[in-house]
DNA sequence: ATGAAAGCGCTAACAG
DNA sequence: CTGTTAGCGCTTTCAT
């Protein structure tokens, strides 16, 4: 492997000229610039990742703590993790995978051996115990999702409450006057996971303000569970007109049990569904959703995290606002009297 | 930080002992390892990993490139990164995560600047441009898949041809005839990707061996591609008894849409699936399944990567043994005669 | 069984 | 604009 003294000799230059060179840190002649650059190519040189944070203090990865637990949607969080790497190698970071099951001590490993110069954790809970850690490890961290004391942490998430009411003004705009929400497992909502209970909120608050009648579903995601509540929720309601899903593993089977139950949708029934744009299109009909921004999240994760790394302040909280896309899945609470018209 | 001079001061030792009582390639009398173990957690003393790698030459991390392109099922490669994980950590080992798009050049990044000592690579095709590249990477490397080349490389996979097989000679134990094979979107074909070639391959042969009558369909990940498969294969083939899935997104779908067709699962039609067993448990009925052993490929792609890791010798192929389940989804192919005997 | 000391390859302060 | 050099914190010979 070439060194950097190779790369010099062979350049005609010191050391410390082609390390500016690569970091840009002073000015180069353009001329000494081109030939440094040119012997780099030529004895095709790789700075040392370990020499290079042993010296510089800096290691350029960042870590990247992701869930595996029940009840989460795992494309959701492939598709964040990917678009976080993507964007730290817009930085020239590197991303190193940490797994929940580590717990508190793999940040504290990652950070100690300076292994990694920042962190970036998924799916935060509202008492996360991995919160007072992070408050003491001397490493700039970015949060998904909102836990209950989030002073002095840099958080970012989608807006599940504005999510959760979008879908409801647009039921109500619609003329419907009973709806229900189909939401995420039972023991999603037992964790306090920020996520189901902000969309929850927003979904109540709005109906409140619209004068909706509203029921609430926590839903496993099978398809058994999902025909299981689709039929309580038609006994239960009879004048229940539409439906908002926050569960994107059973919006298929859902959308098949009330196919079955004898509904049509739109027609019979308006779906309004709070999941990946992919998962949307691919129904029949296409379902009228409020898109999950996975990469939009990790995206800006990564931004706020080299902000942080360059010693800038940033925003404590970043909510993206939700944007609801109206396909084919939703109407007016009489279909009949819609196509009449 | 405390450094390891800190921690051999408090210890009252040389600097070389603490790395010693760390690294245990050196025998320490029990009294001075229980105090330098001691003085480290006290000191909550962490070795720096790019100092460690400096002077060691090795990084204790690998990477993981994992593929980002359609028709690869999300969760089995979650599960697959999550156990690659796991395992790594038990031999004190991180995980780089790499995405596909980054391509060749992330393989000579990571492994240039020393900042990984090993690679795995997921999905491999027949012709990879980045086996060539591996060759010449100073570094071990493992495959998940066969290039069409395998010479001097390890590779692991589950045996898809020996899975195909076992599927056939499963409905040919019960006396199905005909039977189709409802398989992977047409890209994935197309791409010589190996695993679904040699599902078919397996398929086919074991059909061909039974003497029982075949047809294959690609299908695109999506219910509307399935209903139209699932149509065709009861439009063209009125004497099928017997379907093999494999294509984990589509499987509820196609099940649905038999249904919807008005055929029984098993009583009119058996079906069988190649997929991770929690998509087999959760559908109605429980299918009878392959299990994609994504943990297990998992687990044993690190055992092979640290054998090598420590310049012993590892086998070049290894083909995970398929295991079939029986659940729910298959009988004899008249299920009448079976109920009444 | 332990210590002393020479690097590992790079960055950044200092000097010009 | 460029060169010189002192570390960064650890591992690992070499010595004893």
């Amino acid at each position: 492997m070439a060194k950097i003294e190779d790369v010099a000799r062979h350049a005609g230059v010191a050391p410390s000229t082609v390390s500016y060179v690569l970091s840009g840190k002073r000015s180069i002649s353009e001329r000494t610039r081109q030939r440094v650059l040119r012997s780099i190519k030529v004895l095709g040189y790789h700075p040392h990742a370990g020499a290079r944070s042993l010296a510089s203090n800096r290691s350029n990865v960042v870590a990247l703590v992701v869930p595996l637990r029940a009840g989460i949607h795992v494309p959701v969080i492939m598709q964040f993790a990917t678009s976080v790497v993507t964007a730290a190698r817009g930085y020239d970071h590197d991303v190193l995978l940490l797994t929940q099951d580590e717990g508190v001590n793999g940040l504290r490993r990652v950070a100690g051996t300076a292994l990694v110069d920042a962190i970036i954790v998924m799916d935060v809970e509202l008492h996360d115990p991995r919160i007072p850690v992070l408050r003491t490890l001397q490493r700039p961290a970015v949060l998904i999702g909102f836990p209950a004391d989030a002073d002095g942490l840099t958080c970012i998430d989608l807006d599940f409450t504005a999510a959760g009411a979008a879908c409801v003004d647009h039921l109500a705009a619609l003329g419907h006057r009973r709806i229900g929400l189909v939401g995420s497992p039972p023991e999603v909502y037992e964790r306090e996971t920020g996520f189901a209970r902000r969309t929850l909120t927003g979904f109540t608050r709005a109906a409140a303000a619209h004068g909706i009648a509203t029921s609430v579903h926590p839903c496993e995601a099978t398809p058994a569970a999902a025909r299981r509540v689709a039929a309580e929720l038609l006994r239960e309601h009879p004048d229940l007109t539409g439906v908002v899903v926050h569960n994107e593993p059973i919006v298929d089977p859902l959308l098949a049990a009330f196919r079955e139950e004898g509904r049509t949708v739109p027609d019979d029934l308006s779906v309004v569904a709070i999941c990946p744009d992919e998962v949307a299109e691919r129904t029949s009909p296409g379902l009228t959703s409020v898109a999950i921004l996975a990469d939009e999240v990790g995206r800006q994760a990564v931004d706020l995290l080299m902000t942080k790394l360059s010693g800038e302040q940033v925003p404590s909280a970043t909510l993206l606002q939700p944007r609801l896309t109206q396909r084919k899945s939703s109407g007016t609470p009489n279909g009949e009297t819609r196509r009449r018209a």
